[in-house]
RNA sequence: GGCCCCGUCGUCUAGCCAGGUUAGGACACGGCCCUUUCAAGGCCGUAGCACGGGUUCAAAUCCCGUCGGGGUCACCA
């Protein structure tokens, strides 16, 4: 039997984190067992305009590289895969539901419902719908219509015994079908509910394994007392562990980015963002420039792989040491069996320690790549030439760790601004161009950067230590005036390598006009 | 409140099923080293089995209870 999965994301107009680890496990069984991984649009919901909402969840779903082997934009056997294309199919479901005493026509009104369960509750019972307004029979039902009522379809669920159910990830769980109401899965006005279009469209794409949310696993009875009566082969279920916030064992939400701001570390990573955000020009980020949304990550240049393999490990372990994983070796070494069964917070800081490691170990050429789209972005080049690539590729090799994110190469604008128009950070200008001595110093130093034949980091170092040799000063007393000179700000890469890059000429009228502001 | 699920360092987790570990790793945090700033790197360290009873020579591990947290109870998905 080949594995089948799928994901099921509303058209929400963004891409939740939470959800997209969803689709990962799912993703990752399917490719591991050489089987399908399926994109389903539940949109029974939805008024607005689907595609404008669907297309970030696409889009982001692509970036991370989970592609789908059939669904939206490309087909498969089974379309349509949106849910509001398909009510020809679930209206068969119904029927025979209601043909084989399954599912009946109720003729209650909401408020009579309502009033039902709140007695129950006021008697501290078990709240048990009566089926007062049940129609089984054509009579029964024109009584009912004679009183101009109207019927929406309920499942005639089971009042004794009980379910039991192997979930993948939890065990055995069991219910008591007496505690299940008698759903609705047909609304009044003709439209139909998740759990009868769920059910119907794993049966019909052939959905072998659902991997889904914790969240579901309260509702899988009515979902399989549907596939029984209908005769539906059952899925493997495997409920996940949701994701919690920041601290917390609360499920994430998009809503709460207030509240997760007074998180430390939440607040940093959105600081960082910002920061980056501003450098390209862009002071309103919009509100899916949320942490909580991929989005967010990747306008501001984050890895694909680095969010997966961090992802993959929020309730999944391979042992007791490895954390690194490739794409590909997560496809080999996933196991559902190894998810764990509680809730895991999300951890802005590891997400980040997961970011830098990926990026170490990249090759620089891919470096330079993901990193000319922002100086592109931030109009600090215009276009990618070779001139301009090596210079870029010059400025990433000598940030190096400096660089966690694609976007912190707008942390070495300064290389890229004409000289005259460099700015300079106040403090560290004051600090350090105002320090005694310091003018003196950096004017005597200027003329040997003028006169040294190499100005390579080496000759340069050199240059600079033998200064300090000379004149009986602390190293910091020149480096710091030169940093602040040529930089404008008072931390940086290594100062020998900054030099280098800028070129003699660079330097030499940055100083100058760095000497000129005193 | 009913039902269901979950509880190992601050966080992610290994260990639990098949009892015996100085309870391991990672992130974070602290210290030291390196150092021209900022990072990175190296070394060291702080820190945990929710609680209470059993069972057992021996319990993070098995059993019972308590407490705590969460999910869900829609004509949402």
């Amino acid at each position: 039997m080949t594995v089948r999965t799928r994901f099921a994301p509303s058209p929400t107009g963004y891409l939740h984190i939470g959800g997209v680890r969803t689709a990962l496990f799912c993703w990752l069984f399917a490719r591991q067992h050489g089987g399908q991984f399926i994109l389903r649009i539940d949109d029974t919901d939805q008024q607005r305009n689907v595609a404008e909402a669907l297309e970030p969840i696409l889009r982001g779903l692509r970036w991370l590289g989970i592609d789908w082997d059939e669904g939206p934009e490309v087909g498969g056997p089974y379309a349509p895969y949106y849910q509001s294309q398909r009510t020809a199919r679930y209206r068969a479901a119904v029927e025979r539901l209601l043909a084989c005493g399954a599912a009946y026509r109720d003729y209650a009104t909401a408020a009579e419902i309502q009033a039902e369960r709140e007695a129950a509750e006021r008697d501290k019972r078990l709240f048990v719908y009566s089926r007062r307004f049940m129609a089984e029979t054509p009579e029964q039902q024109a009584r009912f219509e004679a009183e101009g009522r109207q019927p929406t379809i309920r499942l005639k669920m089971p009042r004794q015994g009980k379910l039991v159910l192997d979930d993948i990830v939890r065990g055995q769980v069991e219910f008591d079908w007496v505690n299940e109401q008698d759903h609705v899965i047909q609304r009044a006005d003709g439209s139909f509910l998740y759990a009868l279009a769920n059910v119907v469209d794993d049966e019909d794409f052939g959905i072998t394994h659902v991997i889904r949310a914790e969240e579901h696993l309260s509702n899988t009875p009515r979902q399989v007392f549907i596939i029984q009566a209908l005769g539906y082969r059952q899925p493997q279920y495997a409920h996940l562990p949701f994701v919690a916030e920041p601290g917390s064992k609360n499920k994430l939400s998009k809503r709460k980015l207030k509240t997760y701001l007074k998180n430390r570390d939440f607040a940093e990573l959105v600081a960082h963002g910002e920061k980056i955000l501003r450098a390209l020009g862009c002071p309103q980020p919009g509100e899916s420039f949320n942490p909580v949304m991929v989005e967010f990550y990747e306008r501001i240049g984050f890895l694909p792989e680095a969010i997966i393999n961090y992802l993959a490990l929020l309730g999944w372990s391979l042992d007791d040491r490895t954390e690194h994983f490739t794409r590909h070796e997560l496809v080999e070494k996933f196991s559902l069996q190894r998810v764990n069964k509680a809730p895991a917070s999300f951890d802005p800081k590891k997400l980040m320690a997961f970011q830098q490691r990926h990026m170490q170990l990249l090759p620089p050429e891919r470096k330079v790549e993901l990193v000319l789209p922002f100086l592109q972005g931030a109009g600090l080049i215009s276009h990618a030439s070779a001139a301009v690539r090596e210079q870029v590729a010059q400025v990433v090799r000598a940030a190096g760790d400096r660089i966690t994110i694609a976007g912190d190469i707008l942390e070495f604008a300064d290389f890229f601004l004409p000289d005259d128009e460099l700015p300079y950070d106040q403090a560290a200008f004051d600090k350090n161009l105002r320090a005694d001595h310091a003018a003196e110093l950096l004017r005597q130093f200027r003329d040997r950067l003028a006169a040294v034949q190499q100005f390579e980091p080496p000759a340069l170092e050199a240059l600079l230590r033998d200064f300090v040799q000379e004149r009986g000063i602390k190293t910091g007393q020149i480096i710091h005036p030169l940093r602040v000179a040529v930089t404008g700000k008072a931390i940086g890469m290594g100062l020998f390598d900054t030099l280098a890059i800028l070129g003699r000429q660079r330097c030499l009228s940055r100083i100058d006009r760095a000497l000129a502001l005193l």
